[in-house]
DNA sequence: CGGCGGGCAATG
DNA sequence: CATTGCCCGCCG
């Protein structure tokens, strides 16, 4: 409500000490108005400039940003897919200092978007898929914290061999010849649960496909949503093409 | 062990 | 709102 928002900002401005005019405000607004709702605005972030076809389904949409590109399910109030190109210079540039102001995405209709109050005391934390430690830049950082770019994620997996999946992929970018491209995403089985009273899908399994489109080779790293998992061996390509339904590379671009 | 990176909650 | 301290897991 109005009169409560004012009384946190007068707050905030007496312990502060400086007025709410000269007080610099988060706005998820302007962050993202900017920013393109068609992949056809932002190929970048896709091998060969080609997003992964997805079987037709209802409330999808897609979502460009400064570093990364959603296509959002409106139905799980999550991705679907999340998808970067990384290389030398972008992991380079990747030293921002770490934002942590989660929003709810403005560009998705209420209903299609999860809220803060989802995630909120229901026992998951807001695992990132394209992570905050790969963006570039101040904008493409706090961009990341998009609830659109997130999934209830089990904290230790979070925290833990997930993190270090994460690391492993920038480490790799990093000392690669060319692009690297990465899609993250969900997996739900039939009994997924959902948290919130926007039912925000629980995933049971998360997938990272990376992909060097100097060398065309590809894997993926499988992980199921829980605590005790360990980054593993990764899993070839097309074992994650079977085990999610999803051909995510142009075909020719692969090496066998 | 200490450092770091993920995220949470209390506080002013 | 912004700051701070805290927990947890991984790594050198």
């Amino acid at each position: 409500m109005r009169v409560s928002y004012a009384l946190v900002l007068s707050l905030a401005s007496t312990f502060s000490g400086f007025s709410i005019a000269r007080t610099p405000q988060f706005d998820s607004a302007a962050l993202l108005t900017p920013q393109p709702t068609n992949f056809a605005q932002c190929p970048q972030f896709f091998a060969g400039g080609k997003p992964p076809a997805i079987k037709p389904r209802p409330q999808l949409r897609e979502l460009c940003y400064e570093a990364f590109a959603v296509l959002h399910s409106g139905a799980t109030r999550t991705p679907v897919y999340v998808a970067q190109r990384l290389n030398r210079q972008t992991i380079e540039d990747a030293d921002e200092k770490r934002a942590k102001r989660f929003f709810a995405d403005a560009r998705l209709p209420r209903g299609e978007r999860a809220e803060l109050e989802d995630y909120k005391n229901s026992g998951y934390s807001r695992g990132h898929m394209a992570p905050a430690g790969d963006m570039p830049t101040p904008t493409a950082m706090a961009q990341s914290f998009s609830l659109a770019n997130m999934v209830p994620q089990n904290s230790q997996h979070n925290g833990g061999a997930w993190n270090k999946i994460e690391q492993d992929t920038r480490r790799y970018a990093l000392r690669a010849k060319g692009d690297v491209y990465v899609i993250t995403g969900p997996v739900f089985t039939d009994s997924a649960t959902t948290i919130g009273a926007n039912g925000v899908k629980v995933p049971t399994y998360l997938y990272k496909l990376v992909y060097d489109a100097t060398t065309h080779r590809a894997w993926a790293h499988w992980q199921e949503n829980q605590a005790g998992e360990s980054a593993g061996a990764p899993i070839s390509y097309q074992e994650l093409v079977k085990r999610t339904g999803v051909e995510f590379l142009p075909k020719i671009t692969l090496q066998h």
